[in-house]
DNA sequence: TTGTAGGCGTTATCAT
DNA sequence: ATGATAACGCCTACAA
């Protein structure tokens, strides 16, 4: 039934040279090969259907052109579109994508990275954050480092208790970017839905707002911070939550789009309009964004393009190996329809 | 810079015994070992860091635990759900999962499975469906068969010009069924915006579409068929289209959400109002169905199961092949907002 | 229970 | 220009 593939030894045997002939021409390398021979063995390659094995050729060569992005959740829009810029480079240098959800869970995280390490790998990219502290923040560095010390490269695309390159969008200016533009409309009470505890992004976002309200001379009312959980249903209890407040806030920043979008439909629900009632915003500009009604003002991140950059940072590592750096992207406030001037009512 | 890492040699050497009875520990075969030599090993093991080498592994056992998943797009939340569905089984089996993203060019799928057969990848599943007729169709088949033949397994999740088992949702009857709602209704004059010309899934639930009207005795006017391309600004042309047109059709059925979304788009902005001018439903119930304004009457696909049923059969085909077979999933029609009775006006 | 040796498919080194 | 051979890291008959 399963018939093994033919291996570049029947191919010489066909063609009547050594293998080593044979592998000369197959791998395309540099080395003088005869006309004449060069045919035969292409000859032989075709009538055999010869197809190289990829895994002996990289047992070999100590690399195996595999790449791997470790996401929160891939079919999460905004880990979608990084992994699809990181595909993009990938698959135009030749190397293979392999596609890991670790759920945010440091274990699976470091399963993961184990598994990666026991197929070599050539780069891992990570993204969707990690928590500020776990208990596995030493195994995950221990195993980062292994992987680092073999010849691998690894690339964070946002803050992680991993020490690693890391390339990652402006979390805390965009923040106080699009908080001070809630300010310019003359909100005062803006308040604030982040995301699961401990969680990276979540906390630098926030200290965003924090600064921009530091700076605007308001003090932030306890009741304005809002804890989420970066999905639209802890968006939707958030809404509940503001809804049961003495005094509303005329504005509210998410600290990212889902939970907006978790708002937008608690919010309306409870019967508040938007902006009318209050105004709302987001970080992340995911397609959907603009298609909701309100459509909804937020942070851009140019999310396939961090992927991208991603790749090619693991290239560049893979060439020459470099001191860990970090690279902040800057992002760009979109303003669309649920937020307006403040107005008393 | 680079220190490889340690081979199962090194432990044997470290352990003090042969190279066969490390891999036996290692290998957690059922090999009999004595307790004593287990416990050298294994500590061996843990003092060098010891990584097996899945590549080393794979070419002796002559299967890779790789398992690809060719998609068009991952960020499209249709692949992105069925990607994942994939992913979450291969995890669970063992296997890694690779992402290729073909962008619907036969080419492109040819060259990803040409690569994945070298790397040999145990399972392959193709969704993101062909086109009707291509000029690839034998080159297609013939790779696909070659990756049977070496014990490789490949199953298609939507309809395809490769010739393999298949698990596919019911596209015929569910376009048949939402189209039936639509009369049920009350509308007599509905419009079609298709896919890409000759993409498969397209003129299957075109077919759905034709046999309800037919069966409701209602001859189909030429101008009610329009043409998209899957895509958002797709659906925004063939608004356009709709609105030029002299008499205007009651319903509209765009055969995925993604038109259904730019026809909404693209309609609300010519001034028309959904559903009162005109009804709208799609196909594919994505996430963002529920949360457009008006919500979306739409086809509901298991995306994310039928990615999992995808990946067990393959795991059942890499157990003992078995002839091609064809499983066609039911769906079930979600009424939602978008959708009312006719009325004249 | 343990060890020896050959082979999985490539490529690279060293001869010729 | 071509060929023989070792080696990548692992597993598994086969022996002991």
């Amino acid at each position: 039934m399963a018939t093994p593939l033919p291996s570049i030894v029947a191919v010489a045997k066909k063609a009547g040279v050594s293998v080593a002939t044979a592998s000369r021409v197959m791998s395309s390398s540099t080395y003088p090969v005869s006309e004449a021979t060069r045919e035969k063995v292409l000859q032989a390659a075709q009538e055999l259907h010869y197809t190289p094995n990829s895994l002996a050729r990289s047992l070999k060569a100590q690399h195996s052109k595999l790449l791997a992005v470790l996401v929160g959740d891939n079919a999460d829009p905004y880990f979608a579109q990084v992994a699809r810029g990181v595909e993009e480079i990938a698959n135009e240098h030749g190397y293979l994508t392999i596609m890991c959800n670790t759920e945010r869970d440091p274990i699976r995280e470091r399963t993961y990275l184990n598994t990666l390490q026991d197929y070599r790998a050539d780069g891992i990219i990570i993204t969707g954050s990690g928590y500020n502290h776990t208990d596995y923040t030493d195994d995950l560095n221990a195993i980062v480092q292994k992987i680092q010390q073999r010849g691998g490269a690894v690339v964070t695309l946002s803050p992680h208790v991993i020490q690693a390159p890391s390339i990652q969008t402006d979390n805390v200016g965009g923040a106080r970017e699009i908080t001070a533009y809630l300010l310019s409309l003359g909100h005062r009470s803006i308040a604030f839905v982040s995301g699961p505890e401990d969680v990276t992004v979540s906390d630098q976002r926030q200290q965003g707002y924090q600064q921009a309200m530091e700076a605007a001379g308001i003090a932030i009312h306890p009741t304005w911070l809002i804890q989420g959980d970066f999905t639209q249903s802890g968006g939707e209890r958030a809404a509940y939550q503001l809804t049961q407040l003495a005094e509303r806030p005329s504005a509210v920043f998410a600290c990212n789009d889902e939970t907006a979008f978790g708002l937008m439909n608690g919010l309306q629900q409870q019967g508040w309009r938007i902006p009318q009632d209050i105004s709302l915003c987001g970080f992340g500009d995911l397609p959907m964004a603009k298609m909701v009604v309100p459509s909804l003002t937020t942070v851009h991140i140019a999310l396939r393009e961090l992927g991208q950059k991603g790749a090619q940072k693991i290239l560049a590592l893979l060439k020459e190996p470099q001191e860990p750096t970090e690279e902040i992207l800057p992002n760009t406030i979109i303003k669309r329809n649920s937020t307006i001037p403040f107005t008393e009512h």
